[in-house]
RNA sequence: GCGAACGUGGCGGAAUUGGUAUACGCGCAGGACUUAGGAUCCUGUGGGGCAACCCGUCCGGGUUCGAGUCCCGGCGUUCGCACCA
């Protein structure tokens, strides 16, 4: 193998370099000295035993090319990997296969590292990690104790999410359309008792630092969905008093307080605490009928919008307190407890719900809102919702104001009146960490009865997952960890006395919540997160994922991050500097999934073609940032362009550059630079593909030249650029040179091309010097034959001249 | 229904502030070298026309000397969220 003009040969380059960054630690920087840090992360994967797919493949070597390019730019890079191997998927498909996940996940995990190794990621192996590692989830469980210390972490019975499939709790954001996430069952609402997080305590925060520039930088769509998930809305709470017994008062949650007058009933959600109480004698059946059936419902069939309107009136009234006016008080389910205070003031007249109950009841609609082309009476047939047009009317003291302004003065009237207040709410709700399951961090409680629910002392855990048998969930709403008798009783950590354990154990992701906080530390056991190696290398400073885990993973990150540098053990708040979220390969214009049948499996591709070819095709197959679709048409162009290199490469001399390759160069080099600063790999790679054309079209072998080539194409194709940067005559691997810079002067052309128009349509080109003058270009393109001949007999009314662009005639007859 | 992104050759996709539409790659056609080539190299490749030229970025309008790009109105695709008051 050392003749100079031997074949490129994928299998023989990449195996020798994936061992040689192996011996010589190439890929493990010095985390306690290094100078310039840059921490490159990628979300970790969660090990599937089928392995990675070409889409997980696509969102690594997107991170892998980032960071490398980083490195050869000067920064120490560290780029960690682990797995994320707790949880239902991992457990479900251990019990399908009749094998203990704590045999199967290691297996998993093993055939992960192969492939990872094998796409020649720049991973820094020495500090892999698994959140089952008991290492790893002995500081899961203390992140759950300090969130405890500082009551954020708190128990509550309530109305669950429950999957009858998975036999477990789900968190909110784990229900889609009212269906498990995971699974696709229908959710059923249960009663039952869970921990939770108050992370609607951080709401305000974590919606404001999204627009604070100096803390995140993120895709905008990303920003956008947290925005809507945290989902902010700045209304009023009024207080309507009910007219058989004025003492008692029902607070509503409205956004739209400039309505106020046009409440012409109310409506409770049917587990709202006061429906009992307020119920008349003759209406209890119907009512206790209506709350039995919306408690027996599903959640699907409960939320999921435009079903007809169903409901029942309680037989009693409140009071609008604008109008003075009785307004019949319902139970409908349309209403949620868990939102605002479970009960809404009903303007059938501004609501599109409202409305549609009124129209089935035969309920009064007010208007008092005239939209353009009405009038105070005109009759309601579509309710008119825009709050910058239209006048109040029907609304006292308030008419001719436009809604957005009677909103202001409403809510100021009613803190005035004592009735209600301007407020803000949040969808978000608090975070349900709970689950019935087996594979996961035992939450690290002690219940004990002279001294209640106790944390496990720091010193005492991490609390081991014992090792049972069977881990099948059942219906009974209790963790299978029950079963274990020896390990449910224990003694109290304060008082000593027969105690038992919390069965259930904490959601997955709480796991990832926080694991970008421990990879710089997996070598210290003393503490989950060294502080100095924290200071050296948080927040991260690149980090590119999916943007599936926009509102879950990322949320919670930022809410765990928030939590404990309140507590003191974090200088920052927001964990990842910047955030970019790649694109999604489909395949047949789905996405990829083991559902659908349509995974591609990488290895065979990287058989045949080698890992440096398929990366650098993955990449070049279409804008990181959206995706695309895969098909393996294309995969020989990227070979080709290798091939061509390494041809160049072997025949690699000192030489003097031609002119016209001189600024083509200079020109890749400043091009390619900022597109891999935007993560726009496809056009990085077409500008090095338009340089290997140029160089070879003039027959230049320049070694200056080759040479940044290597160097530029080494971020997509490692092993290859090792092997070439080798062969070049260096002895140090190529991501210890540095990144080509380029000369500004020498990307200048000297002649440039002009575009000739008459009355915009182009008609010809003139190439003339970069500084010639406007009458020179003019002159040159009159002289031009097809533009003389649009100009003849015409009368040139103006020339519109764009320097080094264009000049174009406008005429007429 | 609400929100976001998008619509360019046979295909994947390029196109600073509006300024030569189709870069780069695949595919295809012709040629060279070859016993052979699914290897490599060269040439061509948006549609129509012998040509001058005409038509071309989902459709219809508009602004402009000039629109893939900006504005208005449609149609279509994809992805989120879905009775949140």
């Amino acid at each position: 193998m050392d003749s100079a003009n031997s074949v490129y040969d994928p299998g023989q380059v990449e195996a020798k370099w994936q061992a040689r960054w192996r011996e010589r630690r190439t890929n493990e920087p010095d985390l306690d000295h290094t100078p310039r840090p840059f921490y490159n992360l990628m979300m970790f994967p969660y090990p599937s035993a089928e392995g990675l797919h070409v889409g997980n493949l696509f969102a690594f070597t997107g991170g892998d090319v980032f960071g490398r390019f980083k490195r050869l730019q000067g920064w120490n890079v560290f780029e960690p990997i682990g797995f994320d191997a707790f949880g239902i998927h991992s457990e479900n498909f251990a019990l399908k296969m009749g094998i203990h996940p704590a045999e199967l996940i290691p297996r998993n995990i093993a055939n992960f590292t192969r492939q990872l190794t094998r796409m020649g990621g720049m991973f820094a192996w020495e500090h892999v990690l698994s959140t089952t590692d008991p290492a790893y989830y002995k500081w899961t469980q203390w992140i759950f104790v300090q969130l405890f210390k500082r009551g954020l972490a708190y128990k509550k019975k309530g109305l669950v999410n429950w999957c009858p499939t998975d036999k477990t709790v789900l968190a909110n954001e784990q229900v889609i359309a009212g269906a498990c996430e995971r699974c696709g069952s229908l959710v059923e609402q249960r009663v039952l008792e869970q921990w939770y997080f108050r992370i609607t305590e951080y709401a305000a925060r974590l919606l404001a630092n999204l627009d604070d520039k100096s803390k995140m930088d993120w895709s905008e769509t990303t920003a956008v969905a947290q925005r809507n998930w945290i989902g902010r809305s700045e209304g009023a709470e009024v207080r309507f008093a009910v007219a058989e017994n004025p003492d008692v008062t029902i607070a509503v949650y409205t956004t739209r307080p400039d309505t106020l007058f046009g409440a012409t009933f109310m409506v409770l959600a049917p587990e709202h605490p006061l429906v009992i109480a307020l119920t008349a004698p003759d209406q209890r059946v119907a009512v206790d009928a209506y709350r039995a059936a919306a408690a027996a419902q599903d959640l699907v069939s409960r939320k999921v919008g435009d079903k007809e309107k169903t409901g029942v009136p309680l037989g009693a009234a409140a009071i609008n307190p604008a109008t003075g006016q009785p307004i019949p008080i319902w139970i409908a389910d349309y209403v949620l407890m868990e939102y605002g205070t479970g009960a809404i003031m009903a303007v059938p007249a501004h609501d599109e719900r409202d409305f549609a109950f009124a129209t089935r009841f035969g309920l009064p609609i007010r208007r008092v809102v005239a939209g353009p082309g009405e009038a105070a009476d005109t009759p309601v047939t579509d309710p008119f919702v825009d709050v910058d047009q239209g006048r109040m009317v029907n609304s006292g003291d308030f008419d001719g104001m436009v809604p957005l302004e009677a909103k202001r003065a409403i809510t100021r009237w009613l803190e005035l009146a004592g009735t209600g207040h301007g407020t803000t709410q949040y969808r978000l709700y608090d975070w349900c960490i709970s689950r019935q399951r087996y594979w996961g961090p035992p939450i690290p409680i002690v219940y004990c009865e002279s001294c209640g629910a106790v944390p496990v002392p720091e010193d005492q855990l991490p609390v081991l997952l014992p090792p049972l048998e069977d881990i099948r969930p059942d219906d009974s709403g209790i963790s299978p960890l029950a079963r274990d008798e020896q390990w449910y009783y224990v003694d109290c950590p304060e008082c000593g006395k027969r105690a038992r354990r919390e069965t259930d154990v904490s959601d997955t992701f709480l796991d990832s919540a926080w694991y970008f906080l421990r990879y710089p530390s997996t070598d210290i056991d003393e503490h989950p997160f060294d502080a100095e190696r924290t200071r050296r290398w948080l927040p991260v400073s690149s980090y590119i994922g999916g943007n599936e885990h926009a509102v879950l993973h990322l949320l919670y990150s930022r809410f765990v991050t928030m939590a404990l540098h309140d507590a003191g053990f974090l200088a920052f708040e927001e964990p990842f500097r910047q955030f970019r979220a790649h694109g999604l390969i489909v395949k047949d214009g789905t996405k990829m999934s083991k559902s659908r049948g349509n995974v591609v499996v990488p290895d065979e591709y990287i058989n045949r073609w080698g890992a440096d070819t398929f990366r650098t095709y993955l990449m070049f197959l279409g804008p990181f940032q959206e995706g695309g679709d895969f098909r393996d048409a294309g995969i020989s162009g990227p070979r080709r362009f290798l091939d061509k290199i390494w041809d160049l490469v072997s025949a690699a001399t000192p030489g003097n550059v031609p002119a016209g390759v001189v600024t083509k160069w200079h020109q890749t080099k400043q091009r390619v630079t900022a597109e891999l600063e935007l993560l726009h790999y496809n056009t990085a790679i077409a500008a090095l593909m338009e340089l290997v054309n140029t160089v070879r079209d003039a027959d230049c072998t320049d070694r200056a030249v080759v040479s940044e080539l290597v160097q530029m194409t080494a971020p997509f194709a490692p092993h290859f650029a090792e092997e070439c940067w080798e062969r070049l005559g260096h002895s140090e691997s190529v991501f210890d040179s540095h990144w080509p810079s380029f000369d500004a002067a020498l990307t200048v052309e000297s002649a440039v091309t002009v575009a000739v128009q008459v009355n915009g349509k182009t008609r010809g080109t003139v190439t003339v010097d970069r500084d010639a003058t406007e009458a020179v270009v003019r002159a040159a393109a009159e002289a031009d034959e097809a533009v003389r001949r649009h100009l003849a007999s015409k009368t040139i009314r103006k020339v519109v001249y764009v320097p080094q662009r264009l000049v174009n005639f406008v005429v007429s007859d």
